[in-house]
DNA sequence: GTATCGTGTACGGTATTATCACACGATGTT
DNA sequence: AACATCGTGTGATAATACCGTACACGATAC
């Protein structure tokens, strides 16, 4: 672990929720010195991973991180919009496209749909695997080792009365969701949010990413939800080998 | 300037061109011992600025990475967007939105028009400022100083046989887009590509971004530049102080 | 007008820190 | 089966980054 290195991440990641910060608050947030601060965000605005507002001089994410962040997983990002946007159009839904880190998933791709009543998703956002559809259709199909281990991490909150809080809980429903190829969630996250998700599996079966259909439960009938289940398991299964 | 962070930023630089490498190869590329690579990509393994692949043990960039490359400028692309959305409708060609760094220029939004024959930007590419519109009408309006410091620095490459190669032939145009309020590329990226931008400047005057329109020349026709010209300040001038 | 607080920036001594050469085990190749 | 190459450790050396301190500047308050 390079100590500077993992510094610089962390005064990187101050930026999550404020996107100007002066060098003091800087090196308040991310419990630093101002002078080891200063260095790092210097070195940081010579490598455009940072810029520095001419006029407030304070300091905001840079457009070589924009670049950088671009190109994460651009083929596979490339690859799934074309048939997340066929999705879209034939289940009349907004559908993801969502990749595991840690015990969470993170938003990579979505395509809206254009109903009023609609499930907007956020590009990036970070979510925990217990209470959504993607997740749980990513932690059906892991090795037990990796998924116990996942299980055991959770520290569980409950986002509606629906939401699954318990390990055992959880365990019951992925052995459902192998034998369907699918996972759910049921107004688990939000009320009124009903999600369905397959995942897609590199040539060894492991899981590596997600794709996901969200509705209004209301939309979200039986039988639509077989057709999402038959959709996004055969889109799914086209990425087999990515 | 802190030489790990320089590092490893490097690391990170290195997945521009290929999106999985070893510790070997990053090693190479990186003209860094592959210990002390190691050291580097280790922590940004446990930064989750890159990842390793669980089947191939090699390592790729990672889903922070996205996360905070998504934070870049959020904001002012959120709120660029839904007016390139009616700028490229009313255009009928594909529009950006670019911001500049060092005497370059990154594409950050773009919007593609639905004609077969269309202009294709990259998202998160870089170009010289001397050969793009967005490149010259940021560049017309920077303070004189820093405008010679970029005009002297600029190492010129002739894309095509109509490409400013020159430093005097870069002030002579720039003092027409002053007036005019516009910049244009005429075909000197790219034979056929006729481009057309607008600066947008800051409560100070300071330009900060641009707004472009890329169309094929055919299709650029005087009476259709000047309705760009029209648009494009319009638009402009609604995001003055950014 | 003066004083105080905040800001961003700069320097130099100290010791923590990252670096490098070397080595190990595992894969896969000739 | 020997070999090459990969990713991964280790530990001694010295280069490196950290911290305390200090300065210039601007804003606010008195």
């Amino acid at each position: 672990m390079i100590q500077s290195v993992e510094r610089a991440v962390r005064i990187l990641q101050c930026f999550e929720d404020q996107d100007q910060l002066g060098i003091t608050q800087i090196a308040k947030k991310a419990e630093l010195t101002k002078s080891t601060a200063f260095g790092l965000v210097s070195t940081l605005v010579e490598t455009g991973l940072l810029e520095q507002d001419p006029g407030t001089s304070q300091y905001r994410l840079g457009l070589e991180l924009f670049r950088l962040g671009n190109r994460v997983d651009a083929d596979g990002r490339q690859r799934i919009i074309s048939e997340l946007t066929v999705l879209c159009e034939t289940l009349g839904e907004t559908v993801n496209y969502m990749r595991p880190e840690g015990s969470d998933i993170v938003y990579l791709v979505k395509k809206e749909t254009s109903h009023s009543m609609r499930i907007c998703t956020t590009i990036g956002q970070r979510l925990p695997m217990y209470c959504t559809a993607g997740g749980k259709a990513i932690m059906a199909y892991l090795p037990e080792k990796q998924r116990e281990e996942i299980l055991q991490s959770f520290r569980f909150s409950a986002f509606t009365e629906n939401t699954l809080v318990t390990a055992e809980d959880l365990r019951r429903e992925l052995v459902t969701a192998r034998t369907e190829g699918c996972a759910y969630d049921r107004e688990e996250l939000e009320l009124g949010l009903t999600c369905i998700a397959a995942p897609i599996l590199n040539r060894f079966g492991y899981p590596i990413a997600a794709v996901s259909c969200s509705g209004p439960t209301t939309r979200m009938t039986p039988e639509k939800l077989r057709q999402c289940q038959a959709a996004l398991t055969a889109c799914a299964a086209r990425f087999r080998d990515l």
